[in-house]
Order: C-alpha cells, then structure tokens, then sequence
RNA sequence: UACUAAGUAGCUCAGUGGUAGAGCAGUUGACUGUUAAUCAAUUGGUCAUAGGUUCAAAUCCUAUCUUGGUCUCCA
C-alpha cells in the first residue's frame, strides 16, 4: 500500500489516476447520505483538505456516517479524476478506519470563529485554516530570508539571547536573573548586589542583535542576524508584542545607496517566494483577511522603492492637502501619519526617507557630507 | 497611557422597560453526487459580576472584570 501526503496528491493527481493509496488526516466535514457519503480530509500537508467518497458497501458503512469532524482517520481508496466537480479528483473509500474519535463538544466548527474564540482553544487552532496558513507563510517566509542572504554569500551570525548589552533607541527590556525576588541581596550602597546573580551582573533579553552583527561584518563583511528579540513596552496594539523576530543585515564597505538596494531586493524576494510557494494560502489571505492582498503585493513587486530625502519629504508634508494631528516642521520625527500620507496617499509606493537630521538619530549614525 | 465599542445558548449574533430568540454545532430521523450539502424534529440560558432606579430590567444608572478598535510609545 502507498503511503502519500495530500499535497503529493494535489500537486500531481493525474500519475495517481486509478492507484490505490493510504492516506491519513483530520476530518474537517462529513456530508452522509443514505446510500453514499462526503468527508472532507485534512492531513497537514496541504492547505486543502481532499474529498473522499465511501458508500453503503463498506461495512462499517453505518459508523462512517457518524464520523464527527476532529476524527482522526485512515482512508484505503482510489483516485478519481473528476473533471467536471469543483474538485479536479476524489478518492473513493475501500476502507475507512478510525484511528481517533472526536468528542461531541469539539469546539471548531466548520465555519469562521472569531481569534478571541481560537486563543481559548489554542491547543486546536491550529487545526483552522486562517493558522494553517498562517504558520506555514511563516515558515516560508523565515526560508526565504536565508535563501536571498546565503545567495549572496552573507552569513548568518547567531546573536546571543540572554545579553548584558542595550541596543540604540531600543525600549525597556526584560530582566534575565536567577535571584531570589523575594529576598533580593543587597551591596553595601543599599543597591541590588548582581555580583550573587548568575553570570554577576544584571542581564537582560536582547532587544537586538545589532551590535554582535555589527561587530561580525567587521571581519565577515557581509552578515544578517535573524531571531528572536524581545521589549517590556506596554504598547496595546497588533502591531506591538513583547516577543518578535527581526532580521538585521551589516554590510561592511558599504553606502547608503548599498543598504536601500539590498532592502529593496530582499522584500521583493520574500514576496516573490511566499506568493509562488504558497498560492492557496495566500488566496485564501486575499479572500478572508484583507480584500486586495494579492493585487497590493503583486503591485510592489512591480514598482520601484522611492527615496526621498527628509527635508525633501517635510516639504511635500507641509503642502499636502490635510490636516495632521502632529504639526510638521524641520527637524522633527515623522508619526505614523506622516509616514502613511507619504506611502499610501503621496508616492503609492514603498518609500525610503533618507538625511535625516542628526540631532533626532543615534550616535553612530554615518554623518552625510 | 488615554479614548471608544462590546460582553445574551458550545460558536456567530438579534433582542432598547412588559413571556429568553435565530442560524450553526450536538442529538434523532429523512434524503441517489454533496462542496461550510439540504430538509424535519430536538437538547441547551446565573443575559460578564456586584449594587441601584422601577409595579416590572438582558434593556436605564454606578462600580468592577474581560475583550476588540484607535491613539501614545516603539520596531
């Protein structure tokens, strides 16, 4: 018996024509009939689930039947091309075993739940489609970053987590420690005493890996980090979580012109690689979560990245047509707004803003001449 | 941090002062090709919590809790 993932099936159903094959999955719905009935199956490999067909022969025919979505399910059975259905093949049942049944108050329904919902039943989530798609856009995503750096000969540096080291501009940061909080030791100035801690003084999680990077592409030349980096700010958005991945490239010998080429390619990359890799699940993201996805991403692949320098931008800021809640002047930061008049209204494009003045940037910021 | 909206059946929601509701899910049955099948029946309720107003509160008022959105911060 040949044992195949649904997604092999999928991607070349037609060399299965008439072959009996084993597959095993999820059931995601079961329409019975009385002489005849439709389960859905889902096996984790593929974003589409795949129709199996079983009938009155089976001798559990009765049991089938009542096969409840959740089961967990192993199907003997042939394929059948089905030109003129919704689905180009199904597989007709020899066999139907349950290898593990569903209780009657499975919560996931075929239908939409709302996220609030799902985050009570995370152990089943990611059963959905919404995180089905989700995670593996993730993972295609995290594939191609190091596919488009390790392309181009950089390496990739593995910043530390747990650091004693600050970051510039970055937020509050996480305290790393092995001290008893309830009984803090204390020095002889009434301060904590990190020298009881245990790598001796106080440390943190990393809030960025740009300063191990910078110091690798000082004798690797080109690097990237690319991991987890976490901050305590108590910002209440989607946008905003205390745990998220970053991905920082150092060039050594490099412009500013360099770094806006490579910033350019990679997001072009990413999106090239995910839409071409994961066409069902990005469907489904232009369908359900956000109308016009595809046609956005498909447009920015398009269009070429704009640079603008600052002084340059806080004019067309102050000739735009609106009024702004933070008012624009020379020599202040840009707020969201600012930044989404020059994006979505102004340019409709990805834009980079560049000469900043040097009183609202770090200290190691290259200095314009 | 501030503002704002919401919380009613397992889920998604309707119900703005006078008997607690629908669709889906579950259960039982019908159905010869379904596509989140359809049809019939049926189980299921501390209307977030506490207090108040009223003859009468899911509905009005106050406080608290929880969740969403926007802002701020930041990336």
């Amino acid at each position: 018996m040949k044992k195949v993932v649904i997604r092999q099936i999928y991607r070349d159903f037609k060399n299965y024509e008439n072959q009996v094959l084993e597959i095993t999955g999820w059931a995601r719905s079961n329409r019975a009939q009385k002489q005849f009935g439709f389960l859905m199956i889902n096996d984790g490999s593929f974003f589409e689930s795949i129709q199996v067909v079983y009938e009155e022969n089976l001798e559990n025919f009765k049991e089938i039947q009542k096969y409840r979505v959740g089961s967990a399910l192993k199907i003997i059975g042939t394929v059948n091309l089905t030109p003129n259905a919704k689905q180009p093949f199904e597989i007709k049942a020899q066999e139907v075993i349950l290898v593990g049944d569903c209780p009657e108050d499975y919560p996931i329904q075929p239908k939409r739940h709302t996220r609030e919902f799902l985050r009570e039943v995370a152990h089943l989530r990611p059963r959905t489609n919404l995180f089905s798609a989700v995670f593996r856009v993730r993972s295609l995503t995290a594939h191609a970053i190091h596919t488009f750096f390790q392309d181009r000969g950089f390496v990739y540096v593995h910043a530390p987590i747990i650091t004693a080291s600050d970051a510039e501009g970055a937020g509050e940061m996480f305290r790393v420690t092995t001290l008893d909080l309830h009984n803090v030791p204390k020095n002889e100035e009434k301060n904590i005493d990190y020298k009881q801690d245990f790598f001796g003084k106080s440390t943190n999680l990393t809030v960025s890996g740009q300063l191990e990077a910078e110091v690798f592409a000082l004798a690797f030349r080109d690097v990237y980090t690319f991991g987890p980096t976490f901050r305590a700010e108590l910002s209440n958005t989607y946008k905003h979580a205390a745990e998220f991945w970053m991905i920082e490239p150092e060039i050594a010998f490099a412009d500013l012109l360099d770094d806006m080429n490579l910033a350019e390619d990679m997001v072009k990359f990413i999106i090239q690689y995910v839409i071409e890799k994961a066409p069902e699940e990005m469907q489904f993201f232009d369908e359900f979560v956000q109308k016009g996805l595809l046609n956005r991403l498909n447009t920015l692949l398009k269009s070429k990245f704009h640079r603008c320098d600052y002084s340059e931008a806080i004019e067309i800021l102050k000739k735009a047509p609106k009024q702004f809640e933070n008012k624009v002047e020379w020599g202040i930061d840009l707020a969201s707004e600012h930044e989404r008049y020059l994006t979505d209204e102004y340019f409709k494009a990805p834009v980079f803003v560049i000469n900043y003045p040097k009183e609202i940037k770090a200290i190691n910021w290259w200095i314009s001449t």
